[in-house]
DNA sequence: CAATCATTTCGATAATTCCAGAAACATAGA
DNA sequence: TCTATGTTTCTGGAATTATCGAAATGATTG
């Protein structure tokens, strides 16, 4: 993780559709969920969410894989748990400022 | 840690300045940095660095406190750790998924 | 109180982002 | 092949955000 793919995964979730569709995908785990099933819980047009969905994917924060007609989302765990540590890098000048830094993992889980 | 915060502290870290700001201050721990100082590691004037920072406090990321002629920054630990714990909250409609989920906290500290 | 330093607010402009309709593309089934 | 369904790309206008000079505010020192 570097500080451009940070940007780009923080501008990615910092928009109230985008974070909503990337924790319903945390949420429903390495099953995922398709762009319909997304776009009738976001209730937003479909060319709307669509390009909602590139801004996650181009942070790699989303999955997807065509099924079908479908086409089934997946959150990316590991870049997931690569930003959170990143945000905490280096934390007080790597002094030991807590009971522990951030947990190595959180969910090592990307597909089924 | 409701939605709206979460919103308020993600697009207050997807700017390159706003996120530079503050990984600053995480990594200058609970003696923070001033204003001042901030603006010469970053190399922006001062009225954009104001406007800045303005969003890291209305986002709660940063706390500030005048001393003297300055004013000291210092990142809010607490809201940071409430922001990682609600991008992985109920991960995985909360089975568990790995080894381990966020650990609770990872820097308690906020001032000196 | 005057001079100075640190920081913020104001205001205008440039750049970016959000949105959704229309059209296009991809797949599956009759 | 034709039709229906699911999803994306294209497009342009509306709204938001970033930037920074000038001026204002607050605090310290002489």
């Amino acid at each position: 993780m570097n500080t451009l793919i940070a940007l780009d995964c923080l501008r990615a979730l910092g928009q109230e559709h985008r974070l909503a569709a990337f924790r319903a995908l945390v949420q429903a785990g390495p099953a995922g969920l398709c762009v319909g099933e997304l776009r009738d819980r976001l209730g937003i047009p479909g060319p709307t969410l669509s390009s909602h969905l590139n801004q996650l994917r181009a942070a790699g924060l989303v999955q997807d894989q065509r099924e079908g007609r479908h086409i089934q989302l997946v959150a990316d765990f590991e870049r997931m748990n690569a930003l959170l540590t990143y945000l905490t890098e280096n934390c007080c000048a790597g002094a030991p400022c807590a009971p522990a830094n951030l947990c190595t993992s959180v969910c090592q889980e990307t597909k089924p």
